[in-house]
RNA sequence: GGACGCGUAGCUCAGUUGGUUAGAGCGCUCGCUUCACACGCGAGAGGUCCACGGUUCGAGUCCGUGCGUGUCCACCA
């Protein structure tokens, strides 16, 4: 065996190990494995910014689980992919460059996302591969390669024609500094001080006061609302009310969403100021007045404040109210809007031709398909079921932007209706290619689609991508569901949601059994890590190369599923590098007395406390088995800690240290009964810690253990599978145990040495024990120093 | 406003079918140069398990109410 290092150095054991593992394709996903498979749908980081210790915490926790059933004996589909494409990629292109999309040609604009995204990429790929990460990088996807536009345009293309992607001009949500539409899910909201102003309507010559925060969209109002129950206006319902400055008249209608006591209890509907407007727009069949254009500025044709943005328009309107003393009083409150999680702008509505897929109507399969899948944590679903429940508006998904993956359509010059490409063509982009077909109605003439996908109609494809990368292995029947899809909680309204509508759709199946549902790192009460924040004080290659990567992935498994977490680096750094040095140290220790082992000769007879501690070994197996089934990392990794250091360590090592050092007192039988012992709960061990520290493991695994095992990698082993343990064993140690712990107690209140000779030491227990009490006399009193043992056995 | 968490030692947290004396790590105190490890070992101090009410022979654990805290969603008139 080679000697072992004083101290253990992660850094240059964790590169070396990462070639060993490459170079033997330890992590392969071979095409001719007969075991049963175990694939998972991992996420594909967006490429918008750096990653930072939020992911490494939620990826490393999947990890470990595929390591887990790696070992169990599944044949593990794990890949990896990257989203790169779509609004986050082009607004880190913009930020990096600092140019804008719409004031570069598409082609050069598109390029220069091409080159960016893949830097990125790189990087990415090294800090996973830095992490240790066993997934294997021939599975490696991209949502904007060549492929993937093939899936993704063809499941847009078969959605559409099976009518569940639909063309309408409709109302839409608008980013008016992005220049595009957006889905409800990229909605965020942000507290904004405001004014709530009181304006001086009027129905003939009777005033009306009409309470509003976005007078600038006066020019808009179509109808004036109030509640049917009011008594204040029942007597007015159904005249016409006349608005201020423009002197148009509005009727008085009646709808039971109007709040009494809000405001003056009326309020103007104007196309759009907000999502109620929408649905009462829609509901009354009231007509669209057009104020704002797609830029954010008030069209031209509106009177006086035509061609100004929002602010300076609602500005100048309540000026002008003011002015005319038709401005009755603005009073100051703080709202919260809806605004563009990717840059913060508020979000406007403004009618456009945009393509949908339809959700609203199939909420009860979308929600039954919720029930099918098992969540873990259990909790999370609610999540799920709660955004479902409350949809309001379709998946919209199209997207007014440059790099991303084009909507394979073109629209009749003449009668406007689409033309989808042919299958066989895609991946194609209509602004490249003609439609070489003829519309129903007989023109030739066609216009294409300008806009993209919107990025999540991709990544919702991922189990269909990974399928379709199974089948080159000729992993094809049942591939579907996958097993599992672990993510974040804070897409479970997004990619978990749009996944399982895709799914739906295109397999009429749920696309997974199992979600694991990951925590977020949070910063510090309230603020989250976020790439776009960019708050993360250290990046993970740093930390990386300051602590080693199983430091950073013992820390990542200290918490319960779906918890979120407080990043704290003394924390980190001391409980994982003092972990690490224990394991070196003992397993120094263990490694150093087997130098005689033969694993294949077992002792004639084992010690009552060397069967102990393999039975305490065996217990802690299945018991964190029993957490890791439930995707709990962190229980499991408490399980072991637990056993490894207090038991083995502190314990069993302890009392049986001198019979390994000393064959002429305790005799050579006894000794090789301990070797074995010690082999067999530092290999268990060794095992059980492969999935959180596979550098230092592999490395234990390789100096000292290889050897007697045989197999290449100790990733390559089998996770134990011990039978129940025996009880009787499991209490006679804790007896023993507990008398221990009293000597050290005396001891240490006399302040002793634990080496210090003592008269005598009890054993008080149940008298069941005695002989397996007695048979371990030796090893006690070796471990105690006292020079009789007295037993107190009831 | 709704949903879902959380509130246990100074700090970070575990405590999954309700059952002896409520646990771990860090920190603190005292001691131990002990031949794997001082990045260690041993011992100790430290808790009205947020509050109040209820169910029960028995509640940190179950139920209700309140308070505090966090996340997600809604709230733009």
């Amino acid at each position: 065996m080679e000697p072992f290092e004083k101290r253990y150095d992660g850094l240059t054991v964790e590169e070396s190990m990462q070639r060993f593992w490459e170079e033997n394709h330890i992590y392969d996903f071979a095409a001719d494995d007969t075991k049963p498979l175990y694939s998972i749908d991992t996420p594909p980081p967006t490429i918008s910014g750096s990653l930072h210790i939020g992911h490494i915490f939620s990826y490393t926790q999947a990890e470990m689980i595929a390591r887990y059933r790696r070992m169990q004996g599944y044949h593990v589909f794990y890949p990896f992919g990257f989203d790169d494409n779509g609004l986050p990629s082009e607004r880190l292109v913009e930020k990096e460059t600092g140019l804008m999309a719409r004031d570069v040609p598409r082609e050069e604009f598109r390029q220069k996302c091409v080159e960016i995204t893949q830097k990125y990429e790189a990087e990415f790929k090294a800090l996973w591969q830095r992490m240790g990460f066993s997934c294997d990088w021939n599975l490696q996807y991209s949502t904007v390669s060549e492929n993937t536009q093939r899936l993704s345009q063809t499941s847009f293309i078969e959605l559409a024609q099976a009518g569940h992607a639909y063309l309408q001009e409709s109302p839409v949500l608008w980013c008016t500094e992005c220049q595009t539409s957006i889905a409800q899910a990229e909605l965020d909201s942000k507290d904004v001080d405001s004014y709530f102003h009181h304006i001086h309507f009027h129905i003939g010559d009777q005033p009306l006061e009409i309470a509003t925060t976005r007078p600038e969209m006066l020019y808009g109002v179509v109808c004036v609302f109030v509640n049917p129950d009011d008594a204040r206006y029942r007597h007015l319902v159904g005249q016409m009310v006349t608005v201020p400055l423009y002197g148009f008249e509005v009727p008085l209608l009646t709808d039971d969403k109007v709040a009494i006591d809000k405001g003056t209890g009326a309020v103007m509907c104007a196309t759009f100021g907000d999502s109620t407007d929408v649905e009462w727009v829609a509901g009354h069949g009231l007509p669209y007045k057009k104020v704002l254009l797609a830029d954010g500025a008030i069209a031209p044709g509106v009177p006086f404040v035509a061609g100004m943005k929002v602010r300076a328009a609602r500005k100048e309107i309540v000026r002008l109210l003011e002015e005319r003393g038709l401005l009755l009083k603005s009073e100051k409150l703080t709202h919260t809007v809806s605004v563009h999680e990717r840059c913060g702008t508020e979000v406007e509505i403004i009618p456009s031709r945009q393509w949908y897929i339809d959700v609203l109507s199939r909420k009860d399969e979308l929600l039954a398909a919720g029930d099918k899948i098992q969540w873990h944590p259990p909790q999370m679903k609610t999540r799920y079921v709660n955004w479902v429940t409350n949809l309001k508006w379709d998946w919209c998904i199209s997207r007014q932007r440059y790099f991303g993956i084009p909507i394979p359509v073109w629209y009749c010059k003449a009668c406007g209706k689409p033309a989808y490409a042919a299958l066989e063509q895609l991946p194609v982009n209509p602004l490249e290619t003609d439609y070489d077909g003829i519309c129903a109605c007989g023109c030739h003439d066609f216009l294409p689609d300008k806009a993209v996908l919107d990025t999540w109609a991709t990544s919702s494809i991922t189990p269909l991508l990974n399928r379709d990368k199974a089948k080159e292995y000729g992993v094809d029947e049942g591939f579907m569901p996958m097993s599992m899809r672990t993510q974040a909680h804070e897409i479970i309204r997004t990619w978990a949601f749009y996944t399982i509508a895709k799914s739906l759709y295109h397999t009429n199946e749920i696309p997974w059994f199992d979600t694991m549902i990951c925590g977020f790192v949070l910063a510090k009460p309230g603020e989250k890590i976020s790439k776009s924040k960019s708050n993360s004080k250290l990046s993970p290659g740093e930390l990386i190369q300051s602590y080693s990567a199983d430091a950073i992935r013992y820390w990542a498994a200290n918490a319960r599923l779906g918890t979120d977490t407080y990043f704290d680096i003394q924390d980190m750094q001391d409980t994982s590098k003092r972990f690490m040095t224990k394991l070196w140290n003992s397993s120094k220790f263990v490694l150093s007395h087997l130098h005689d082992f033969d694993p294949a000769h077992r002792p004639e007879r084992l010690l009552p406390i060397d069967r102990w501690i393999m039975e305490r070994t065996n217990a802690a197996v299945l018991e964190a088995a029993k957490w890791l089934d439930e995707y709990e990392v962190g229980l499991a990794r408490k399980v072991v800690d637990d056993l490894f250091w207090k038991d083995l360590c502190d314990n069993y090592i302890e009392i049986a240290k001198e019979r390994l050092y000393q064959p002429d007192l305790h005799g050579e039988e006894p000794r090789r009964a301990a070797q074995h012992a010690i082999y067999y709960c530092l290999l268990t061990v060794l095992k059980m810690y492969a999935i959180y520290i596979p550098h230092e493991v592999e490395y234990i695994y390789q100096k000292g253990l290889r050897g007697f095992v045989g197999a290449l990698s100790i990733h390559l082993t089998e996770w134990p599978k011990p039978p129940a343990p025996n009880a009787e064993l499991l209490a006679f140690g804790e007896t023993l145990i507990a008398a221990l712990t009293e000597v050290r107690r005396y001891k240490a209140e006399r302040n002793l040495s634990m080496r210090a000779d003592i008269d005598r030491a009890v054993i008080a227990g149940d008298a069941k024990y005695r002989d397996w009490l007695l048979e371990t006399e030796k090893d006690f009193v070796a471990c105690t120093h006292a020079g009789e043992v007295i037993y107190d056995l009831k």
